[in-house]
DNA sequence: GTCTATATCCAGATAGAC
DNA sequence: GTCTATCTGGATATAGAC
């Protein structure tokens, strides 16, 4: 008997899925205008033609996934924010967690990767442009926030908190990139090195 | 009365010069595939074709930047390490300087962004992969090694010196990037939040 | 040296058989 | 839904006049 509806629709966002996954990789490290439809198609193994059944265009996975990016990203940091720990704890669990991912090549690197290629190329769909500028600051601003928290209660060190996120993200967004250029070769600094923008004193 | 050959070898210099300025921001804010030679030539202000009586190849101008970037990048960091001041000073002041650097615009920031982005991309010539194998860890060397001076003489707080120079260098990066992407928006983070990395005590 | 015009190639997107 | 074959546009690189 014939699949319903649902089912059909099911499979579709699967096939979907899949060539979203096996994008992802390749536009995080060639680009958008190197990565050529064939080798996303070779990627997710299917013929190129094929992709447009799913996707209207190149412009519009890349989208899509600077979109998923965007969700993850700032998902995991607004849930940050929620947990139930002091602030210095959360900044420790933070850099702890995006180190890990970052080793255990999990998503995290890719879709930081990818947005950082994004939000400098003027190549990119206005989409995408517009997307970034929107979602660009949520997980600063989130980090910012911990930290003025600890500076309240005496566990973070004083400066300026916007700035102390700045460098944070950042030197996270350059680890994500370092290890995007290196592989299995990347050997990523001790959770320590990244905290010592927020505290003060015991080294490793 | 006719030029000399040190005269048009002179003026051909000057013109290649020219080509390789022009280029390095749009590299560095496109990327190589997403950068047309016809953008090149519109931003030098010359006919297409007439780059290629200067280049043999958009590829052939790209390793002459790469090539241009790690040299400046790298005699600026050997320079660092042989300045005379102690190593605590030799940390802040390349903080200063590259913060410096950052929001006024200068190269610095364009050449590290390249550098990132030809890191990662395996769309890139295979001469501007080798020189990057070669001549990556140069600053990161001459980091840790100062950052190990400096905690032999108790001015450096302790820790992995790698990690240190590993974190500082991609916050660095990462900055580089951020520029990239705002521009003028950019606001630079107090040189505190960097030297953080380094040393304990005293916020802003 | 500099330009305009063009050959050539390659990649995105489409058509149409199965 | 999936494939192969093809159309089409655009970008690199070259040719050739000035």
């Amino acid at each position: 008997m014939a699949r319903t509806k649902q089912q059909n629709q099911r499979m579709r966002d699967d096939r979907r899925e899949a060539i979203l996954s096996g994008a992802v990789k390749l536009f995080a490290t060639r680009g958008l205008a190197a990565t050529k439809v064939a080798d996303i198609a070779a990627a997710v193994g299917m013929a190129q033609g094929l992709l447009y059944h799913y996707f209207s265009s190149k412009e519009d996975i890349f989208v899509e996934i600077v979109r998923r990016a965007f969700t993850r990203l700032n998902t995991a940091a607004r849930n940050l924010e929620r947990a139930p720990q002091p602030p210095r704890d959360k900044l420790e669990l933070a850099a702890t967690q995006i180190l890990k991912d970052l080793v255990q090549g999990e998503d995290f690197g890719w879709y930081s990767t990818l947005i950082s290629l994004a939000s400098i190329s003027d190549a990119v769909p206005a989409e995408a442009r517009a997307m970034i500028g929107r979602e660009r600051d949520v997980s600063y601003e989130v980090v910012a926030r911990i930290v003025r928290a600890g500076q309240k209660a005496g566990t973070v060190r004083s400066g300026r908190a916007e700035d102390m996120a700045l460098v944070f993200w950042n030197a996270v967004k350059g680890l994500a990139l370092q290890k995007a250029a290196l592989g299995r070769d990347f050997r990523a600094p001790h959770w320590s090195a990244l905290t010592n923008i927020f505290f003060d004193g015991g080294g490793t």
